[in-house]
DNA sequence: CCTCTTTATTTCGAGGATCAAAAAAAAATA
DNA sequence: TATTTTTTTTTGATCCTCGAAATAAAGAGG
């Protein structure tokens, strides 16, 4: 239940839905802000003032070259990028990348090391990643705000907390303590999320129109992942380690995982799995490790240009894929499906079978109409995903009103309400 | 977002705050409602003040045998069981049912009504639902409030507005418009579901701690449902048709399912599977339609008592049941599940096949752990479900101040807020 | 240059809602 | 009957939003 009881929770709320506004509609007037809301003008006011006199938002340097209408100018009002700022941060095979984001949304500072991270230890990696987001707030501009909030991700299984990372194929070193060590350097509250979970976090940011209440984004790079969202919110939590789509069983039994299991959709989609097959080797051999985009794009090129074990090695793939959305489909209403990352620049190889696998078993529903995008950069997404889980955590908790001083609530609880 | 903009809005929340408390934890005073809701002492006396003025809730009687403590004795308050009902039918296979509820959750009638439904076509299976509420209306205390909502659970596909019956294995006929038909005869307001959602929302309702935020309710009978949780809500919404849990894919051109696909987890778990199963049946033979609870019984028995092909049977439903949700559970953190309807009551001989099939190729987790009850009887939690579905219908919509007197509200869309 | 018109924002007073504290009510106890 | 105890109501203060009126800050027109 939204649980607002008292006038001062409304207040709250009304000044979330302001900085809401702004943070996704853009600067904009006090009057356009009034019917962005729905509030009116002189509540606006009074929130504005508040916003202004806490420095979440500014006045905008009088805009010069706006057209000039009759009447009083308005005074556009956007998140004041000196309120504070904060650092996103992302862990992936042999890639740490840092950036530090103001508080409107600038990326002041950005930072991408290549670090070969199957070859640390988890301190070596940690020391990185805090050391990464420490030259990338050094760099930045001396006009930013304080750091207020970080946000990691990374390409593995974390605690439901959001605190720690347990487990990732990119190092051999497990449950690193990664929001202990950048709490520990920089002192503020850090979230660790994976990052498949960001990107769907970002395509919501970023077209909620396509991407809405539910949808899932799926990772095809070396290993699956998929960032789900269902009615508004995101399976599993930001943290928790649900969503293993790519460990979905495809062929019980199957080629062999990195896993160590059998038959998991992984062990026929990810690059490794891919690679293995279009050169004709056992379903059984090990994974190989490192295969860089540029190997894939040779693989998925010749996959193109004639039939043959490259092409129906990604004609496998498609149906190990299409199996899983499958199963998906018969959970939930078809939703859209956003495919990220290096096997995504391949989809064109991949759609026709994805879709007649989703097809061949579909409940009554039209699910060739499933709408599909492709994404081939993943590490944009990351990025904006964690800036906007940092961002919105500011919006929610840091620059409204903080609730009343200290005094337990010691409600009975109701459970939930409907 | 929560959209709590007004102060009035406020006054309806915490009306149904306190509506919700009565509700959930029973009739209560007005001190305890106070802990209960959180709000003030007097809060609470201005809002019952007006509840009580609608007469949505009343004072209980002078409760004789309370211990009587020192001071002002509270008076009790509680629904008002007079001040509304509401119906709640079910169609199930050869059964209809139905039931009036008075305000306070008592059922004041019930009638269960043994109907032909695969004899009927759709005009009579419609007007036979109906005739059932009525005379169960008819039959009803005569000191019971205006029938206010009807809440009808169907085992079949609904459209996603929740007003008519798509499809249904229990009937011939399809696209029955049930709100239509009863909207024309009560000119109450009529939702249409599923009977398994309806399931879920009972247990939901009835179990808070076991059956919380995220669970999935699986109906075994002679078809295969569910009714599925996550983060809260119900999955496809209280309409739609999503959460085919029975047509997920098992054996890909498997055993002949009821719905002319070949493979699915119905085709080996349903009654009718198990029954073609039990009797050594080619798999690809026709679904037999009428299998009674005592017919299925026999077969349990002998399964229970030696080896053979009943035991194997279940065996192999169990194998079907636990791989849909591994697969489940591979897009979700395990959560309870519980299974309910006739096949529950042979649950014996299929929880070990269950768990195996899940842990075979869990991720990570500690999947044996997955908490599952059973639910032999079915029906009275899809009444439960149609009920409390009705009821939170009034709650929060009949007895709480409507929201300002029409003036369409022009908010300009913010898309989500989190 | 001054006045009129137009639009944006602020101010002001009203209407509600919640809350804490004080008052009243209602019973048991002494 | 007075006292104590507990529940409920009343009262007054505070906070919030809203509509209307007032104010501010332009452009337009003469």
């Amino acid at each position: 239940m939204a649980t607002i009881a008292r006038s001062d929770d409304l207040r709250r709320q009304n000044q979330r839905r302001v900085l809401a506004a702004l943070r996704r509609l853009g600067p904009m007037s006090r009057t356009e802000l009034s019917v962005a809301t729905g509030l009116s003008a002189s509540t606006v006011t009074t929130i504005t003032a508040g916003l202004l006199d806490s420095g979440a938002v500014a006045e905008a340097p009088a805009s010069d070259g706006v057209l000039s209408r009759r009447g009083r100018p308005q005074v556009t009002l956007s998140l004041n990028p000196a309120a504070a700022c904060v650092g996103a941060v992302s862990l992936s095979l042999n890639r740490i990348s840092a950036a530090i984001v103001d508080y409107s949304g600038q990326v002041a500072a950005e930072i991408v090391r290549r670090v070969a991270t199957r070859a640390c230890d988890e301190d070596e990696l940690a020391a990185a990643m805090v050391q990464a987001l420490q030259s990338a707030h050094a760099g930045a501009d001396a006009a930013l705000g304080p750091l207020r909030h970080i946000a990691v991700g990374v390409q593995g299984v974390t605690d439901s907390a959001g605190t720690a990372m347990l487990w990732s194929p990119i190092t051999t070193g497990a449950n690193l303590p990664l929001a202990r060590r950048f709490e520990a350097a920089f002192h503020v509250p850090v979230t660790v999320a994976n990052d498949c979970k960001l990107i769907a976090r970002a395509l919501r940011w970023r077209q909620p129109d396509q991407f809405g209440d539910s949808f899932a984004a799926v990772l095809l790079s070396h290993g699956i992942g998929m960032g789900l969202f269902v009615n508004g919110s995101l399976v599993g939590g930001i943290g928790s380690s649900a969503t293993e789509f790519g460990h979905m069983t495809f062929e019980p039994d199957g080629a062999l995982c990195r896993c160590g299991r059998r038959g998991c959709i992984e062990a026929y989609a990810g690059d490794y799995a891919i690679w293995r097959a279009a050169h004709d080797l056992d379903a059984s051999s090990q994974p190989v490790e490192d295969l860089d985009m540029a190997t894939m794009a040779r693989v998925a090129d010749r996959a193109r240009r004639r039939e043959g074990p490259e092409r129906q090695a990604y004609r496998t793939a498609g149906r190990a894929i299409g199996a899983g959305l499958r199963s998906m489909f018969a959970l939930f209403d078809p939703f859209p499906v956003a495919f990220v990352g290096s096997g995504a620049a391949a989809f064109d190889l991949l759609e026709r079978t994805i879709r007649e696998t989703i097809g061949e078993s579909a409940i009554g529903m039209a699910t060739s109409e499933v709408a599909m995008r492709c994404f081939a950069d993943e590490f944009p997404l990351v990025r904006d995903g964690a800036t906007w889980s940092a961002l919105s955590y500011l919006d929610d908790h840091v620059f409204v009103a903080p609730p009343l001083p200290a005094s337990a609530s010691s409600e009975r609880s109701l459970g939930h309400a409907l």
